[in-house]
DNA sequence: GGTCAAAGCGCATTATATTGCACTTTACGG
DNA sequence: CCGTAAAGTGCAATATAATGCGCTTTGACC
């Protein structure tokens, strides 16, 4: 099952920047521990972490009514 | 500053879609407190309960690269 | 006024996200 | 081989999300 393409775009898209976790959680503010723990499909994370995290990215965060097929 | 307009899209399509917060709660599979509290704002989701919310209102979350202005 | 449904809120409990620390692993360059 | 940087992981503490229960509020309707 497709466990969410969130995280997986996170990932995708801070190497794409270069960017190291360590960078990438000190730059958005939240634990490093944290980050590392869900880019390892290891996380639920919190509406606010992912948006300190997408800021950083320069990414943002949209809720859309999904096409019908 | 603008805190996240994913909690106002649910809102929003839950009353377009004309479903309580009991029924989509209920159907989403979480607790009505839940959403209840986020709803009027007061909270901070986890990325599970989001998704939980936005499938069976038929929306999906996207984690996109913003546009240069 | 009464009644009903929906929404909001206070309190308390449980589950879990967040976090730091320290260690291991992997990969690259000398 | 050795060092370094980045990523992944176990443990443990703290903060807070998720939840239920029950009460209040609000709005619509008769």
């Amino acid at each position: 099952m497709h466990q969410s393409k969130i995280i997986g775009a996170i990932k995708e898209r801070r190497e794409i920047l270069r960017i190291s976790q360590e960078n990438l959680a000190e730059l958005a503010g939240v634990g490093l521990r944290t980050l590392k723990q869900f880019e390892c499909g290891k996380g639920n994370p919190t509406l606010k972490t992912l948006e300190k995290l997408s800021e950083v990215l320069g990414m943002e965060l949209k809720l859309e009514v999904k096409q019908r097929k």
